[in-house]
DNA sequence: AAGTGTATCAAACAATTGTTTGAATACAAG
DNA sequence: CTTGTATTCAAACAATTGTTTGATACACTT
């Protein structure tokens, strides 16, 4: 039997979950310090009070929006089996998930040709880390860029060097993020470039044999795909 | 003779310039949402009115912040000859130019060991981009990327497509920009880098041959330096 | 010496904004 | 119905902050 009386502020109040959702699309547009609390509060339909007493202040609100965004984005997109300790697609060739992998970070960043929400709000903790960065690290950014080292030590030489396969994958990284890191600057040097499905299929096409011919090589024409 | 009086405010006037001084500094390190006229004033030992008095307000200090930043960091540190019309290093064969290329951007980014005023204003601009930022592409930054997509289609094929320069010249432009967007999330997964000159080294010889390996598909480790 | 324009400054102003308050409302339990 | 708790809300509060004002000091010209 459920209990019908609501114990505390949780998934039983819909002013709650409104007020959630309105944060991190106004968090996410605008960063902190320039979205207000009012701004929230009218998008969810609430009165100006309705933060502090369900979240006690505006940073506490942020921190949740945060975690939600988190938990939402990761139940839309998992980073497939990356999860559960064993490697990303640990069956398949490391060229191939290279492929997938970088096709997955793509799709983490970008949904309907825009930047997602999470992926907006990281990029503003870049310019002004908070507590909810360190958590994001620690929970899925650290995990996935280990994995991103291991694919990397697969497709290298034995003899090679954890650190250079750091190096590498810092290449990597760096090409995947840049694109929502930089938007500004690159809709202004590449007007035509876009986000839609298509193209983060170009691009992943594109950063997997750069990548594949800087680490092997070889030419990975024929492996793609 | 010079004149004594001031006609307008203008270098003659110390205010002035300490004032854009602090305002640099400051708006580089918080950005301009969260720097206050009375912190700057404070830091340039004016009073809170000067900004108004010199500037018009805080959004003009800004802009002349950023683009007495912009000035200074080229002469500091200008892209030889690619300011002249001419090609960067034009006399120099293109896996060396690209070298110097990549040097140059990452010397560009960080002055010992830390992101420049210029790179963090930058920064923040892709977190809202403002006028500021337009002025700095078309006056600077549209130049060099041009260079950079020259240097690379020197290096590829006869037959390559300026589409295929393109792309690569994102991946290194990704690289070089990466260090300085995601500063935080990279101080969190790899703690040791650092950006001393003698690590704008390494890095910059990582990039070189990865970059080189991939547009060519070639070793360069020998052509390196 | 008087006059003129520049520069500085303390104080105040006006708007924004995070937060609190105290009353009103809804609703389930007794 | 009464009671108690959760929730909502209009209003007010307090702090911050960009900007303005009016006075004052200063340097130079006439």
């Amino acid at each position: 039997m459920t209990r019908a009386t609501p114990r505390t502020t949780e998934a039983t109040c819909d002013t709650h979950r409104r007020l959630l959702d309105a944060a991190v699309a106004i968090f996410a547009e605008r960063g902190f310090r320039r979205t207000t609390v009012r701004d929230i509060c009218e998008a969810a339909d609430a009165n100006v009070a309705a933060v502090n007493y369900h979240f006690g202040n505006k940073a506490a609100l942020y921190d949740a929006a945060f975690d939600h965004a988190r938990k939402r984005s990761n139940e839309e997109n998992p980073f497939v089996q990356m999860d559960s300790g064993r490697d990303f697609h640990a069956d398949k060739p490391p060229e191939r998930r290279l492929y997938l992998f970088i096709r997955t970070m793509l799709e983490h960043q970008f949904r309907d040709g825009e930047p997602t929400d999470l992926t907006r709000l990281m990029t503003h903790e870049m310019m002004l880390p908070t507590p909810a960065l360190d958590r994001l690290i620690e929970v899925s950014v650290r995990r996935v860029y280990g994995g991103l080292i291991q694919i990397i030590l697969d497709l290298m030489p034995q003899d090679s060097t954890e650190k250079q396969a750091r190096a590498y994958a810092m290449s990597v990284s760096a090409q995947c993020h840049f694109h929502h890191l930089a938007l500004p600057m690159i809709q202004r040097l590449e007007p035509k470039q876009r986000y839609t499905p298509k193209a983060l299929d170009d691009l992943a096409d594109h950063i997997h044999r750069f990548t594949l011919a800087a680490v092997r090589g070889i030419d990975a024409k024929e492996l793609n795909r």
